[in-house]
DNA sequence: ATCGGGTTTGCAAACGCTTGCAAGAATTGA
DNA sequence: TCAATTCTTGCAAGCGTTTGCAAACCCGAT
């Protein structure tokens, strides 16, 4: 009998290797792909906690006091236990330690995409402030999980987080619901539509939008193009109530064919530019609700043949790197992005610390920054 | 004997608390910072494969098969597991999982910042193809960890991630080294110097520089500046003698004092750009090692009341995003970068799956693109 | 029916760490 | 000097998975 179970064994074990590869293909879940010889050890030469109770001579616990918290532990243990930690090269094994019930000092971040100024100057902000809390940063990105946000928001929010940043989130409910628990910690960066009880950063977009068009009028123009973002943004109303608000206070009426639908995208503001620049009485200046938009209705009017500014002048929004590489240099309303990166996760970080807390919204205060692109209208 | 113990360890006790808040900064081994009422339980609520076992009526191993290998599983028991694990919202904790042998799929991303046309476009590029494997990011930028590579690479590598992607790392060595065991996976981007065993992607940077001079060659100049960028790197050492070589095939001398030293940056190009601009005879074209540097020279030459193209011609490197909307659209020699990102993640996939796997390195080919910022040299 | 083979399933032991509990040590106050 | 406190330390029980091993099962062939 055991003979032959042998046999039956090494059979089978043969088998299950050699359809293993087909059926890969065909199963529909989500798993590993690994075949082959893989040593599905991890490395062996990993150093424990264990390893650093044995080498200081005390208890695994001790030294997990020492790494973990602030627990009592005798100043001479603790420093045995780093000497010995030092000298064994150990280093914490955060699966372990979020498993076991303590923190990741991991945060997520949801975003868009980086590959945009001003995304990308947000998370350096968010990255810098991280880096002084001693945490890490793992980024989502969202673009592709259209209808599915629920279901990803949850494997991200399962356990290996501490905390989670969204950036412009379109449908923010969608994901806001899918958090693990009532008071699981995030905040909100650019927030499609303040809701209620959460966390948010962002800044002062109808008075940026207003000083922006409020400068062109002082300068001297009247009709002033302006150039929206996605609608569903809070941050596109706001600025383009402030652009309204402007006109009206210096009673200049509202003409709507001098609004163009933009995305905040560079394309979208070259269409929009494009729509504008060939209205029958085309405006002399241009507010672009981004510097990404200002950026391609730019594109647009030197396409037409004509001069900036002084055939015609543009504003932005943002003031993201681009703005003062670009061509003649944009003025724009700056947006302090890195520091609302950095805000984002102080926020973050002291709900993680106390969950209890109430959640808090701050709006930073935007600036406008003059440089080459306006002039007043027609010499 | 006891007293003097007392005391000592009451003395040793005070110094310890009194020194806390010091330590924090000067201990080298990431903890926890937390201190106040953090309640540390995790969430409550969590389904875990026990509960889905239950819901389905089988054992928990079961589940666990069906969700991660492929090990023999009963069609109908699948489906049932499924069903209940979708009825329950069940979702796959990793860290258990990574803790118990299997993988996190997460990989890490060594980069100096994202803040950075160049980098953001790798990072898409491996953004895009890690989501189509079911891989998630994390992202370390290491530009304040001057010096402490070693400890930074083995928390990193300590079991969170599958495998590890360094871009543009200045002190490759120091990384490598301090990988956990000798093959875990990693593939390098942009690499200082070519590690032997290593998996790395780059692109025909020698060719690349060749071909953008030869191009200035080709409508007329003869005088072309070189602005370098970091020498420690081998893309701009490559880059230099790219153009070199071009010069020679030409018969044209190779001038030392027409080129400058920059640094990849904008700044360090505009610097780079007054240097050769202010030349007794100045260049009728400059090639700068990268977009960024081609950008600040172009500034440079602005201020000095230069017309580009007509009076100095502008040649960089990469194709960022920024060429295209800079004013005039700058010619330039593309890295497709996107691609590097992807093929990084390919490579590091490939090794991940089989360990035993050779080391590669695959270099993708440049190409000129042509615009507006080159001109034949004075009229 | 019964047997032998492969196929499924379940059990239990990790993985490395945190933390409640309790015992031991040191300190304090009387 | 002794009890009452306050510190320290160790033990052990998890945390949610994976996976080797072994028992149970199913099926066709005898």
């Amino acid at each position: 009998m055991p003979k032959e179970r042998c046999f039956a064994n090494v059979f089978a074990v043969t088998c299950l290797k050699m359809t293993r590869l087909f059926s890969v293909y065909c199963n529909r879940l989500q798993k590993d792909m690994s075949v082959s010889k893989n040593t599905r050890k991890k490395s062996q030469n990993s150093i424990t906690i264990v390893d650093v109770a044995r080498e200081a001579g005390v208890s695994y616990s001790t030294v997990s006091r020492v790494f973990s918290g602030f627990e009592f532990v005798n100043g001479d243990t603790r420093e045995k236990v780093i000497e010995a930690a030092n000298r064994l090269g150990y280093v914490v094994n955060l699966q372990a330690r979020s498993l076991a019930g303590g923190r990741s000092n991991i945060i997520g971040l949801l975003a868009p995409g980086i590959d945009n100024g001003y995304i990308s100057e947000i998370v350096s902000g968010i990255d810098q402030e991280l880096a002084r809390s001693n945490y890490d940063l793992m980024l989502y990105t969202t673009h592709r999980y259209a209808g599915k946000e629920a279901f990803y928001v949850k494997s991200i929010a399962n356990g290996l987080v501490d905390g989670l940043i969204l950036i412009v989130p379109l449908i923010t409910a969608n994901y806001i619901q899918a958090l693990p628990s009532q008071d699981f910690p995030y905040v909100l960066i650019d927030q499609t539509d303040s809701m209620p009880h959460s966390s948010s950063v962002d800044a002062t977009n109808w008075q940026g939008a207003y000083d922006a068009t409020n400068y062109l009028i002082s300068i001297g123009h009247r009709r002033i193009g302006f150039i929206t973002g996605q609608l569903q943004l809070s941050s596109s109303t706001e600025r383009l109530d402030g652009y309204r608000a402007a006109l009206q206070h210096h009673h200049i009426a509202y003409d709507e064919s001098l609004v163009a639908l933009g995305d905040y995208q560079t394309k979208g503001g070259y269409a929009a530019g494009q729509q504008l620049i060939n209205l029958p009485q085309r405006p002399t200046a241009i507010f672009a609700s981004n510097d990404l938009s200002a950026i391609g209705a730019i594109e647009a009017a030197r396409e037409r043949g004509l001069r900036i500014p002084n055939d015609i002048s543009f504003v932005g929004f943002d003031d993201i790197p681009q703005a003062s590489l670009a061509y003649p240099k944009l003025t724009t309303v700056r947006q302090p992005l890195v520091q609302i990166g950095q805000v984002a996760v102080r926020l973050l970080l002291e709900k993680i610390d106390d969950p209890e807390k109430e959640a808090r919204r701050v709006t930073l205060s935007t600036e406008l920054i003059i440089r080459d692109s306006c002039a007043p209208p027609h010499g």
